[in-house]
DNA sequence: TATACATTTCGATAAAAAGCGATATAGATA
DNA sequence: TATCTATATCGCTTTTTATCGAAATGTATA
């Protein structure tokens, strides 16, 4: 982190309103999945953030897994659950990142 | 500056390649322009800018329509020519406000 | 006024991204 | 093993963006 390339791909995930949503939702998730009845130090299950798009899931899984391969979410699977949480240290350095190279 | 609309213009129209490429060339004009005629506290004529991005004509005008309606750049007619400069204030209240949102 | 030059706008095509339902995969549980 | 739940992937259609050449616009100049 970070490269010319992985600030496209990160760029390119920031350029749709429904990955910043979710990204804004991850901030804060106990504001926004408190009704997840796995704790929220895991992350939010995909499922929560299906319900919150309006979109259907296999949209938002895309879009979950923009976020990813950009390095902005980290995820780890639990039972048959797969928990997204914010990648803090890269979202830092891609602001540091664009901070200096825009 | 900068609203939530404002972002979503500004990072679509970061979301290409040519275009950042655009705004770095515009930091250091004389560095990348130092060909052109006219001098560059104007800004940077629109042909000269076509000649480095190896886009057709009308390929970069849209680009730099797209930089200018995002507010990411600033324009100013003399004669027959169009200046292209950046606009550091908006590109600065961007960099404040997505390092809030994000 | 006629012509040349710089840039934008138009019309069309191609490529990329978004969206959906259906299917596949993977783990949990009866 | 059979079935249920959660999520990802596939195949397809629609929408958006990128690209080009040609035409239009606007300014300068012979």
């Amino acid at each position: 982190m970070t490269d010319s390339s992985e600030i496209d791909a990160i760029i390119k995930a920031l350029a749709h309103p429904v990955r910043r949503q979710i990204l804004a939702w991850l901030k804060e998730p106990e504001e926004w999945f408190a009704e997840q009845a796995h704790p929220l130090d895991y992350g939010v299950c995909a499922g929560m953030i299906d319900k919150r798009t309006g979109l259907s899931q296999s949209t938002t899984s895309a879009h979950l897994s923009t976020l990813q391969k950009a390095g902005l979410v980290e995820t780890q699977r639990i039972g048959q659950w797969i928990y997204y949480k914010r990648n803090e240290a890269n979202i830092q350095a891609f602001l540091e990142a664009i901070g200096e190279s825009l």
